[in-house]
This record gives C-alpha cells, structure tokens and sequence, in this order.
DNA sequence: TTAATACCTAAACCTTACTTTAGGTCAATA
DNA sequence: TATTGACCTAAAGTAAGGTTTAGGTATTAA
C-alpha cells in the first residue's frame, strides 16, 4: 500500500508544502521517489511521521529528532546513544506535565473565578484567592489586590 | 519591597532581555520607573510574570496575554471575554495533556525498548512491539518492521 | 572622584518551523 | 491531444519569541 503526498497530508492532517520541508530536512529517510521524482510514501514513512508528531508535542526539536533517525541508521553502535535520549525526554515530559497541570489548576481558578464574577457582574469584592490561587500561586508573600 | 530588573531575573530565571522585551510589549503594564528611568518591580509585577510564565505554559500567546492584561485594565464590561478566554484555555489545556500523556506513553516504550536492546547488545529480534507500541501507535495496519 | 557595575534604549540579528511564490513537470481525463 | 490537477524545486518570506550589539546613563564602592 502506498501513498501519494496529497494522500498523506489528509491522512495526518499535515500540510503537503509540511512534508515536503520534513522530507528536505532529512525527517523522512525512507520516501522513495517514482521514475518521474514523484514521492511515494509507505506504512513506515506513516509511522516515522507519527513518531515525528510525538515527539515534537514533547517539545523535540526537529533537528534532534532528525538525529534520533540518523542513529536509527547507524545501527547497534547507538543503542545507548537513544536509549538516553529517550529516558532524557521521559524527564522533560514528565517536568512538562507538572508544569502543565500546575498551569491548568491556575486557569481552573480563573475560570471559577470569572464565573462568579459574571453572576455579580463586577469582580469588586471578589476576594476568594485565599481558597483557590494560593494552590497554584505560592511560595510569595502576596500584599496586592489585584484578583483579575 | 520592590525590585531591580536584575533581581526579578534571578528570582525567576527569566533573562534580563527577556523582562525588557515584555515591558516593551505591553506584558508587564505595573511596572514603574525611578527619577533616573530605571525599573522598580513590586509583588504585583512579580505575579504578573508567574501569571505569564503560566498561561505561557500552556501554549498561550504573548500578545493575548497582553490582550488579557488590557481586558483587566479596562475592568467589569470585559468580564465576559476574559472568561471565555479561560474556559477556552482550559480546554486546550486539557487536550494538550492528553496528546502529551500520549506521547509519553510512546517514549516510555521506547525506553524499554532500549533498556533491553542494550542488555542483548542489539536490536536485532526485538518484537515486543505489539504488547507496548501498540498502545499508542494504534489506528494503523502494521507490516512494517522498523522498530527503532 | 574615579572606576566598576548595573541599568537604559533602539535597532539589528537570530532560531525554529513553517508557508508562499515562481516557474516548471507529470499524469489522468475529455 | 489538450487541458486540468497534482506534483516538483529553490528561494524568499513570515511569525513568534526572543538575544545581541552599540552607545549611553545611573549608582555604588574604594
């Protein structure tokens, strides 16, 4: 089964002019190309393109991700090489996912926050912070009124 | 207690370039100056700066934080815009931590994968794909065999 | 009072990750 | 066979979020 560039692109939901930059960066070393220098992509070029996704959502760049790919080819001698570069990313995502849902607990409290500002049409008085902010807001000694 | 910009970017390991530049995008509008036009920073600015750092987290921009910053100032008619900006903020919070618990399940995979492949010194007949990789890589036909 | 250090601005520069443009080729259909 | 739509390249352009540079001012310690 295989895939034409257009194809692909719907497939995914990633832009053609997208592939195109991914294929000239080196990110798809497996996309061969027919008689006439048409690409044609592959189950495993799919595949290398969901791996490219994940990877980048964990905030990999691309030129790192084009070095994963390289080690790949290099063979058994990268093992190691990859292994560490996974249990790196293992660390910074787990980091990201803290920070994150520390993030969501804030917008949390903005929107309860608003919520009941919108019910008494005025944020005046509105002086919950203690119960909610100071889960996400913390380690500062905070003397401002400022709630918006 | 205030603060020189020089001690706000060590207290938040936010480059002093960086707090200039936010200043000069309208980020940080608290801010005052002494006679001599330096930056003094108070509680507020610092909050104001974890606010950022947060919504930045979450994949928010500079300018509509800045947006959301001029809604506050312009106080109780923009109540309901800026709920809406967090209650739409909140659902791409979440989404994002799904896509990103969805990587992270990938790379912990590949780190197994890698812990063994270097205790057999190879990659060679590793096929545990299906009881792991599967997991994330789910929608596809596989026949590929590209387990790196 | 002088030297070092911290601060200031404006403007140019940088990186990442694309997108757009211009000009051309390939392949299927009428 | 002509035309239409999908494909191709190289190169320039773009947006976001900064950083660096150049030239100058302010503050503090000796």
């Amino acid at each position: 089964m295989t895939y034409s560039i257009g194809d692909v692109s719907e497939m995914l939901n990633i832009s053609i002019s997208t592939l195109r930059y991914y294929d000239k960066e080196g990110l798809l070393p497996l996309v061969t190309r027919t008689l006439g220098n048409i690409r044609v992509f592959n189950e495993k070029d799919i595949e290398c393109l969901k791996i490219i996704e994940c990877l980048k959502a964990t905030g990999m760049q691309l030129k790192d991700i084009k070095l994963y790919f390289e080690w790949c080819k290099e063979g058994d001698s990268t093992i190691e090489k990859r292994h560490e570069l996974f249990i790196k990313q293992k660390e910074k995502t787990e980091e990201q996912m803290k920070f994150l849902q520390n993030a969501l607990d804030l917008i949390n409290y903005k929107c309860e926050y608003y919520r009941i500002a919108k019910e008494e049409r005025t944020t005046e008085g509105l002086r919950f912070r203690e119960k909610l902010e100071m889960q996400y807001l913390s380690e500062n000694n905070r003397d401002s009124t400022n709630d918006d």
